[in-house]
RNA sequence: GCCAGCGUAGCUCAAUCGGCAGAGCAACGGAUUUGUAAUCCGUAGGUUGCCAGUUCAAUUCUGGCCGCUGGCUCCA
């Protein structure tokens, strides 16, 4: 008999082996009608599960976050169904839950279509409304493997392969209606509990089995499910508005940038409104750089092969490398990295242990080979500035280093209003691509684990995902779709120090190897900027906005006084226009709105005479009038104190 | 790179089965001088991404290239 306590700290006695089901019966009837999965020990499990030792047990019904997971895994599963009604010869791959949905994958000999989709989606909700019940069943591997080689699932066979060395003696099947799937659960009871209402697929894409490019290509279909056709219409909105903020958009509508066909994929023209957001945010930069012990230093866009040699970007990073170029016989590559000739300033000159650590910073544009498939609006590109910086250090400096990095970075992000954060800690790289051995990179990794510990951050590790020199942190945020872009990134290298004979002359008076920390807070400008727009929407915060005032005659007689104010805010340091068009009032205003101008400064007659504006913000608040000098009192204050609001 | 979809005026999008390529906005010219999200009239704007092919005829069908969009382990 195992012990099994209810959240009401209740205790019922069952035999082992009892599923959580009948236990939820004992209950109550309905409650186990209703249950859609639970949770046993915290872990979410199947209702059909069995408990097999001492634990606490949650069963969870709809209206419960986590019922979603089980809700979107039986959508797979009666898609897969679909498919497999419409196309017998389907071969089934993988078909997990995903953040707000799920997917299946499948080998198929066709390509299907946006059409297929619609009718599959409609088999799928025959195959709700026959309300099938969904059986758990555990075979042993023999068995199991017997089963899917009779059904030809040969991917599945694979999995099973891989799963009978780990998981032992048996494997779990789902049945419902004539369909069976290799699956962990959970599940719902009966397909007829989803809302045939509130499932779509919306698209369809390629994806290579297993995630591996020398296997074969299985399609993917993408579904999404939730509990009421209400939660689907929400999240259809919310995904209309994160359209709205797509960055490629905006930057077109608000005029910051381009991407020309002509000049190269991922290569990116600023326009003037662009360049203002861009250099406003540099200035901002090299004034924080400046206040934390930094020394900017500027270097060479490209550099002889030996250079690349030496660093070992040649052996190790030659897939990011354009080709190279000949100068006067000798090849010359564009710089991928800033770093080897960060190093060779460094070693212009013997160092004593009292000048470090040396801070060296620069906004380096770097070019890199990116797969064209990947390419993405400011967020991938091939050329980008990265706001590179290399702290070369003694050893026991490295740790301090390292957590005023990490101080700066969110000091950093913060001042440009990003609050949400995603921690990852990569470790080395795999098959080769690394450079170093294993114990100093154990010994690097232990390093930055512990700043981040420390400090208790939570954080997740990004297994062989570290640079080919050294392990590294990196900070992530989040864009409109949920996706994440790499900012920060903390980088701790022994490699580089070595490979170019770095030194310094310790207290001891004889030459010690310093440690090296790459870093950069914002990342790539672009991507930077690139969240940045997706972050605001493009509603930039006043000391960022590209046009912070525009002024507003409403008729001509009033444009020479618009003028006159315009250039009081200029020469106050605010970037003002003036719209001169013989548009009426009502269409100025629409235009300043469109460009998200946080503040529009109408004048006519009434302002002229008092030395006033009708002060309206982007918000659509009506300020009514106020002196010139006022409003820029107003504005400044925002600009100064990088304010988010606007009053 | 691979899979799928897409590429028409500066922008957003039409064009039935292969039969003279169109609208709104923007631009330009003129009129209007307006009080908190689009004043009216007119003008101009195109090698339908590029290159081949099929056809009497191609924006439309076929192939190649360029570019864009989504996706390419969130692991049964």
């Amino acid at each position: 008999m195992i012990r099994i306590s209810l959240p009401d700290g209740s205790v019922k006695e069952v035999e082992a082996g009892t599923t959580i089901l009948s236990v939820v019966e004992s209950i109550g009837p309905r409650l186990a009608k209703a249950a859609v999965c639970a949770l046993v020990d915290g872990e979410l499990k199947d209702v059909r599960d069995p408990l097999i030792q001492d634990g606490s047990l949650t069963v969870l019904t709809k209206g419960e976050p986590q019922v979603l997971e089980t809700i979107r895994h039986t959508a797979s599963h009666v898609m897969a169904q679909a498919v497999k009604r419409l196309f017998p010869n389907a071969k089934l791959g993988i078909g997990p839950a995903i953040d707000e949905g799920f997917y299946y994958d499948f080998d198929l000999a066709d390509s299907l279509t946006e059409d297929d989709l619609d009718k599959i989606l409609a088999e799928m909700k025959t195959i709700i409304s026959q309300d099938l019940p969904i059986l758990r069943k555990e075979l042993p591997v023999n068995e199991a493997r017997e089963l899917l080689q009779s059904l030809d699932e040969n991917y599945k066979i694979e999995l099973l392969d891989d799963l009978s060395e780990i998981e032992g003696e048996t494997i779990t099947f789902f049945e419902q209606g004539e369909f069976i799937d290799l699956c962990r659960g959970p599940h719902l009871q009966t397909t007829g509990m989803l809302a045939s209402d509130a499932v779509k697929l919306p698209s369809v894409a390629g994806a290579y089995w297993r995630g591996d490019e020398k296997r074969p290509m299985l399609q993917r279909i993408y579904g999404t499910a939730w509990e009421t056709k209400a939660d689907l219409e929400a999240y259809e909105w919310r995904q209309e508005e994160a359209a709205k903020r797509d960055h490629r958009r905006l930057g077109k509508e608000l005029e910051l940038f381009s991407i020309h066909e002509e000049g190269g994929a991922g290569l990116v023209c600023w326009h003037p409104k662009g360049a203002r957001l861009k250099r406003t945010i540099e200035e901002f930069w090299y004034q924080q750089h400046d206040l934390g012990g930094y020394e900017i230093v500027a270097t060479p866009h490209i550099g002889k092969a030996q250079l690349w040699s030496i660093s070992g970007h040649l052996d190790f990073y030659r897939d990011g490398m354009y080709s190279p170029m000949d100068i006067d016989g000798v090849d010359y590559y564009i710089k991928p990295m800033n770093c080897p000739y960060q190093i060779l300033i460094y070693k212009t000159k013997g160092h004593s242990y009292r000048e470090l650590p040396l801070r060296m910073a620069e906004m380096g544009t770097v070019y890199r080979y990116e797969r064209s498939g990947v390419l993405h609006g400011l967020m991938r590109v091939r050329g980008f500035t990265i706001d590179d910086a290399h702290i070369i250090c003694r050893p026991d400096q490295v740790d301090a280093e390292i957590r005023r990095v990490y101080a700066f970075s969110m000091t950093m992000l913060m001042a440009f209003g990003f609050e949400e954060f995603e921690i990852y800690l990569s470790t080395r790289p795999y098959e080769g691509k690394a450079v170093g051995d294993e114990a100093q990179w154990e010994q690097a990794t232990d390093a930055l684990r512990a700043a981040l510990e420390d400090r208790g951050l939570p954080y997740k590790v990004d297994d062989g995902g570290g640079a080919f020199y050294g392990p590294k942190i990196d900070i992530k945020v989040k864009d409109t779709l949920g996706r994440s872009w790499q900012c920060s990134t903390i980088q701790f290298d022994f490699n580089l120090p070595n490979r170019f004979d770095m030194t310094y002359i310790a207290e001891d008076g004889k030459e010690h190897r310093p440690f090296m920390v790459h870093r950069a807070l914002l990342g790539s400008l672009e991507r930077f900027i690139g969240c940045l727009i997706e972050h605001y929407g493009g509603a930039f915060p006043v000391w960022l906005s590209p046009i912070q005032a525009n002024v507003i005659p409403i008729a001509d007689r009033h444009v020479d006084y618009a003028h006159e104010v315009a250039e009081k805010m200029k020469a106050a340091g605010i970037r003002a226009t003036v719209n001169e068009t013989s548009e009426r009032m009502n269409a100025k205003i629409r235009t300043a709105q469109l460009q998200k101008i946080p503040y529009m400064m109408v004048v006519g007659d009434r302002e002229q005479e008092a030395d006033a504006v009708a002060l309206r913000l982007r918000t659509e608040q009506d300020l009514g009038d106020m002196k010139v000098d006022d409003v820029i009192g107003l504005i400044r204050s925002k600009i100064e104190s990088k304010a988010q609001d606007l009053t």
